[in-house]
RNA sequence: UGGGGCGUCGCCAAGUGGUAAGGCACCGGUUUUUGGUACCGGCAUUCGCAGGUUCGAAUCCUGCCGCCCCAG
């Protein structure tokens, strides 16, 4: 029953290292990796200015998270490092994320977290260390079958988190671990309830982990001054509906915000033009998308015809097919925007992935 | 200063004597390790202003103010 880590020598002779963020999960997953007798090495990052975030729970990474890390860490008697990885963070993802914003797109922060500073960065730290695997907390499932790793998902549906992995790559699969992936939230948390962890009832994290007060335009609007330009926000016509401070404040399938009243059904953002700093906007039914492509694709299973493909992290499974670089939809999808990944899955497994870069809108739409 | 029409929440808009619908917007919450969506809740003691009639008016009467249209 126990995890097994599905390590190559036995365990006694192992080393794990595990990615611990200071919340529940990773720590439950150091105490899993503890028991199977292995050496077990926590390895926290330190990815941004700590000085902000000390204070706030349910963020990760920084200040008070960084604290709790080392506290689960001495009281299941392992090591502990912390890499100051600032810097790379700030490139990898940060820098990324603004550019995102600036380009009218709508970037997912986790996957370019995950893709590069957690799953490259630190898996080549871990083989520095001479380690057999590196183990995260992430809720999603690796299935060694009859070929090489397969990436499913968790097993608790509201808990997957696979797509924000969609990116792991073949090579990076083999060495990861994730303990967590079978078990529900509430087990993980008895887990850690039973062990006296301080952070059994730490809240979940959510939000961007580096916008504290969950302004992230401010952040965009702080490294990237030129970006704060009001605009006009127009209907599928071309006819000016109204202005907006800046089209960073809004992501295509967005409703809240653009501040236009006395109209019969609400308005929703279609499409962003950031060139122009011009916002088109239409009723929901203006969002059916019929297509879109992806860009830089990742697979970790084989391609397929027929499958199916998640556009947000939140968003159910759709039929589609893919089509080289495009992916079209069985049904018309709406709110699909460019900088979010779409994910394709077989069933519980996940495929492969790659970053939706454009769209086409229902043909029903183009006639009208 | 001839004629006609209109003024109800930020916007659109029901309601023509019985004690202010609804939509959009906005705000709050729920959901959620991305943004967004969705869902739930809140949102005019008051109907351009001032009088009057009435048991009772946004609804009737009078005056004033403002806006629009047609015509001089």
């Amino acid at each position: 029953m126990a995890f097994t880590f599905d390590l190559d020598r036995p365990a006694g002779q192992a080393r794990i290292v595990v990615a611990m963020s200071g919340g529940v999960d990773s720590s439950v997953t150091a105490a899993l990796a503890a028991r199977t007798g292995a050496e077990v090495i926590g390895v926290t990052l330190q990815l941004y200015d700590h000085g902000e975030a000390v204070k706030r729970s349910g963020a990760c990474c920084a200040g008070q998270d960084i604290y709790d890390a080392r506290q689960v860490a001495d009281r299941l008697g392992i090591a502990h490092y912390v890499l100051d990885y600032e810097s790379r963070f700030r490139a990898g993802v940060i820098d990324r994320f603004v550019d995102e914003y600036a380009r009218g797109r709508t970037p997912v922060p986790c996957s370019l977290c995950n893709q590069g500073v957690k799953f490259t960065d630190l898996i080549a730290f871990a083989r520095e260390l001479g380690a057999d695997c590196l183990a995260t907390g992430h809720y999603v499932r690796r299935v060694v079958g009859e070929g090489r790793a397969e990436l499913h998902k968790g097993a608790d549906p509201r808990r997957d988190q696979s797509y924000f992995l969609y990116g792991t790559t073949r090579d990076q699969l083999d060495f990861l671990r994730f303990p967590l992936g079978g078990m529900p939230k509430d087990e993980v948390r008895r887990i850690a309830e039973d062990l006296g962890l301080e952070v059994a009832a730490k809240p979940d994290s959510q939000d961007i982990c580096f916008v504290p007060d969950g302004d992230y335009a401010g952040l965009v609007k702080r490294v990237r001054p030129d970006t704060e330009a009001e605009g006009e926000i127009v209907d599928l016509a071309g006819r000016v509906l109204g202005r907006h401070p800046g089209v960073i404040h809004f992501t295509v399938g967005q409703r809240r915000g653009i501040q236009i009243g006395g109209q019969d059904e609400p308005l929703y953002v279609v499409r962003i033009e950031p060139e122009a700093r011009r916002l088109v906007v239409g009723p929901r039914r203006a969002l059916a998308v019929d297509a879109m492509r992806v860009d830089d694709w990742n697979w970790i299973g084989e391609d397929q015809r027929a499958v199916s493909v998640k556009v947000r992290s939140l968003a159910p499974v759709v039929p589609a097919t893919i089509e080289g670089d495009w992916v079209r939809f069985d049904r018309p999808e709406y709110g699909v925007a460019p900088g979010q990944a779409a994910v394709i899955y077989d069933g519980g497994r996940l495929l492969g992935g790659g970053w939706i870069s454009e769209t086409v809108a229902a043909s029903e739409l183009i006639a009208a």
